[in-house]
DNA sequence: CCCATTTGACCGGT
DNA sequence: ACCGGTCAAATGGG
């Protein structure tokens, strides 16, 4: 992974790095008898660990230099990271897609033969609405979209790839994110119990094509997510005229601390709500098995914020706002330490806190 | 019967 | 015309 990493590349992964530490450290200092100018120190060194980054980012090469390519992304060495790919310039065009709906990409190994235990469950419910054959491909793309999409108008949908070489290889791209307001955390929830709809196998479904039948089995009901790769792509920041998903800037969410747990979810709500927002919870939390990552819901802690389900709606403009002008305000009701980033171009380290989570999960 | 998936048709962009 | 994405009728499972 060195290697392959110029000076730069290496500095602006400690930058990261350091905020990550410095974060962590924040994170033991949210006690009720921290002191509050400890924390604001740290959260300051935060931010300029993280501005510094951005600028590193902003300075450093402006098309195809993604300086967190190299680490992680695609070799299987490092089960899980995020890559937050801006310009995914691979179609000039796809800015001026129609869609303006936020969009990145996964890419998620999973075991096939692995027991029942989480596919790449990314904690939404998902219902198929197509499939088809990609030009230069050998597995047909699968289409889905969230579930509540008919009741609550969340625009979320996935594209489902199986990889041409590595066929334990899945593309998950997603776009738009959930603002539905239940997702299916319940179903999350009682994952291993849940029998109906809002628990589905749903991702990684069914790819068979004719050709299909003699490769080993495509429906890895439940493979086991171990390596993945996230890009973003599409923000355009202008238009988001139908979209209920955005993806939101990154903002710290410093809600009145006092909140419970939110010591220990501090990250996993940051990451969530903001910049995470539209990924996979289970992506997110940091718990080690995947049955009690799925209580790790996002939507807990929104409630616990009190950041109810229902302004997403009005969340969505005001993410315009945020998105075009760097440094309003969050529109959230906390934050009064937010991070908000004109292009969510920045990475959070994927690997927080929980290296046991990658190392544990690789594919037998 | 309800709901999700399947699958060919359709549509819009290039 | 081609291709990717979506629709919607048919189908099947619970």
């Amino acid at each position: 992974m060195e290697r392959t990493m110029n000076l730069e590349q290496k500095t602006l992964i400690n930058e990261l790095i350091q905020g990550k530490e410095l974060a962590k450290q924040l994170k033991n200092h949210l006690q009720p008898f921290s002191s509050q100018e400890k924390r604001n120190f740290l959260v300051g060194k935060i931010l300029s660990s993280y501005e510094k980054a951005l600028s590193m980012l902003k300075t450093s090469g402006t098309d195809q230099s993604n300086p967190f390519e190299s680490p992680h992304s695609l070799d299987n060495t490092s089960p899980r990271s995020v890559i937050f790919d801006q310009d995914y310039s691979k179609h000039g065009d796809v800015f001026k897609k129609r869609k303006v709906l936020p969009r990145w990409t996964e890419q998620v190994k999973v075991c096939m033969g692995t027991g029942p235990e989480g596919p790449h469950e990314d904690g939404y419910s998902w219902r198929k609405y197509g499939q088809k054959d990609i030009l230069g491909t050998n597995h047909p793309r699968g289409y889905y979209r969230c579930t509540h999409r008919k009741a609550q108008g969340c625009l979320a949908t996935k594209q489902v790839q199986r990889s041409d070489q590595d066929s334990s290889l899945f593309e998950v791209t997603y776009r738009g994110r959930h603002t539905c307001s239940r997702p299916s955390q319940l179903a999350m929830a009682s994952a291993n119990s849940l029998p109906k709809h809002g628990l589905r196998a749903e991702n990684i479904d069914q790819f068979r094509t004719h050709e299909e039948q003699d490769q080993e089995e495509e429906k890895p009901k439940q493979p086991q997510a171990t390596g993945l790769e996230v890009k973003t792509e599409d923000f355009d920041t202008n238009t988001i005229e139908d979209g209920r998903g955005i993806f939101q800037p990154f903002s710290f969410l410093s809600t009145p601390i006092e909140s419970e747990n939110v010591g220990r979810d501090f990250f996993s709500d940051i990451v969530e709500n903001g910049i995470a927002g539209p990924f996979s919870p289970r992506f997110v939390s940091p718990a080690g098995s995947e049955s009690t990552s799925l209580s790790v819901s996002p939507w807990h802690n929104m409630n616990s914020f009190g950041l109810a389900n229902n302004n997403v709606q009005t969340s969505e403009s005001d993410l315009t706002d945020i998105l075009s002008t760097p440094n309003s305000v969050t529109n959230s009701p906390i934050g009064d330490l937010d991070l908000t980033l004109d292009k969510v171009d920045l990475e959070l380290d994927f690997p927080f806190d929980s290296p046991e989570f990658f190392s544990s999960s690789q594919c037998p």
